[in-house]
DNA sequence: AAGTTATGCAACCGCTATTCG
DNA sequence: ACGAATAGCGGTTGCATAACT
């Protein structure tokens, strides 16, 4: 009997996310942009599968993604749209800028299939005043939610409220997008040649600040910017 | 207060589509 | 034209927490 060869891999972790990890992807993604998905965690340093770490980034790293209460108008434009395509999340997430196909699919397993339903049982036995009664309690709450948003109290947004909502590819300008040709090691960050400077040009720590983020919330996104910013000086 | 059940959501899995050599 | 690698999608699972008994 050969014994397999142990190590050669190193063991790929699964489950929730770490505080560090994030930090990682992030720092990593922002410096170098999206290359390649299955080499990047070798290099970011990270022990995940391409596929979670596109994952993360795309449903929560992301800046433009948009956290938080849905409002009535995606709720409306969610089973609309789900009316029409059925379970094609992504092409209803097309239609709700910074809202993701994975979000959109939870909320409307959790919340508006249940809610479409009581809607059609009110419909054949009117009588259900205590049904409408939780509807429009339902309604209300997710007004506050909407305005508590906009205050910045919670809902969550990355890289700004709804209202700022500044992607960093906006901040970055056409440098977001530049693909790298040959791989980084989150080790080799400290270039010479860069200039924080270079930087500061691509980053406005102003914006992170500018609402709550959560899981990574704006100390977080600081926490990386001054982790770069070290790195690179 | 403790135990049980329901709910919400992050993450995984398997499959298909697309890209590239 | 073909096969491998990679990206993307949608269904499902598992865990943490809230709600209920």
């Amino acid at each position: 009997m050969v014994r397999p060869p142990q190590n050669e891999k190193p063991a790929i972790k699964k489950g929730p996310w770490s505080y560090e990890e994030d930090k990682k992807l992030t720092a990593y993604i922002n410096k170098y942009g999206i290359w390649n998905w299955s080499q990047m965690p070798k290099f970011a340093g990270l022990s995940r599968s391409g596929k979670s770490c596109r994952l993360r980034w795309m449903n929560y790293l992301r800046p433009d993604v948009k956290l938080g209460n849905f409002t009535k108008e995606e709720d409306d434009i969610i089973i609309d749209m789900h009316e029409k395509l059925g379970g094609r999340w992504s092409a209803i997430a097309k239609q709700l800028p910074g809202r993701t196909d994975n979000e959109i699919k939870n909320h409307w397993h959790t919340r508006l299939k249940k809610r479409i339903l009581v809607n059609n049982n009110s419909s054949v036995n009117p009588s259900s005043t205590k049904t409408k009664a939780s509807e429009s309690e339902t309604s209300i709450h997710c007004e506050q939610a909407i305005q508590e948003n906009s205050h910045g109290d919670f809902g969550v947004v990355i890289g700004g409220s709804t209202e700022l909502n500044t992607s960093l590819s906006d901040m970055m300008g056409d440098s977001y997008h530049i693909f790298w040709k040959q791989p980084f090691l989150m080790e080799n960050l400290s270039v010479e040649n860069q200039q924080s400077e270079y930087a500061h040009s691509q980053f406005d720590t102003s914006l992170w600040s500018q609402g709550p983020m959560s899981p990574s919330s704006s100390s977080f996104i600081n926490d990386v910017y001054s982790d770069i910013l070290y790195n690179i000086v």
